[in-house]
DNA sequence: TGTCCGATTGGT
DNA sequence: CCAATCGGACAG
């Protein structure tokens, strides 16, 4: 199981369906051939597109930055928020299916120091646990914005944790401006912890 | 061209 | 609680 990279048909499944999926699996960067840089995805949120106010690409808009959004399942989607930080999301769906899954948090699993390089830090519980932590652990930026992710740069692995794993859900985080929408429970997360 | 503001974070 | 920091989005 583990070692096995998601396929095209996994990304195209309905975004919530991805989004709860993803948790427990592997995220691996490849910086270069030898630098590898990996985590296991503990929290996601499903982004429902033109039907969702607090998607991007709400009402069908198609602006330069969300363009990615557009691309088929097993895409990158990353943008800068708040003129600071990098969001990493996984484009999900079919191309007229403007939808995606943020990637909220990670356990760091290889490449631990490096990761702490990147972030300036040396406490490893809050290396990865935010979307804009775990793109500055990374070193992720809108550089792979549209990157496949069914390539050898950046994808996603099967992993298989040492332990079960609890399922929980809730409301979105940071949307307050959705309205009934940042009600939805499209927040995806695995109790900790995780081996 | 001008203004507004955000799928966050870190420090007070 | 609030500042940081900047490019996208949209109104004019």
């Amino acid at each position: 199981m583990n070692k096995k990279k998601l396929t095209h048909s996994f990304y195209m499944r309905p975004t919530k369906k991805v989004a709860q999926d993803l948790l427990g699996k592997k995220l691996v960067y490849r910086m270069n051939s030898k630098e590898v840089i990996s985590g296991i995805i503990i929290e996601t949120e499903a982004y429902l597109g033109v039907k969702d106010p607090a998607c991007h690409s709400y009402g069908g808009k198609r602006t330069n930055r969300i363009l990615s959004m557009y691309l088929p399942g097993g895409h990158c989607y990353i943008y800068l928020i708040y003129g600071l930080h990098h969001c990493f999301n996984v484009v999900t769906g079919s191309s007229s299916q403007p939808e995606a899954v943020l990637i909220r948090a990670l356990k760091p699993l290889e490449g631990v120091s490096m990761m702490i390089r990147n972030r300036g830090i040396t406490n490893v519980e809050s290396l990865t646990d935010g979307p804009g932590k775990l793109c500055k652990a990374f070193n992720i930026n809108r550089e792979l914005d549209g990157e496949s992710l069914l390539g050898d740069r950046i994808y996603i692995e099967h992993y298989k944790p040492n332990i079960s794993l609890t399922y929980l859900k809730g409301p979105r985080v940071g949307i307050g401006y959705a309205g009934e929408a940042a009600q939805w429970p499209l927040r995806y997360f695995i109790k900790e912890p995780i081996s």
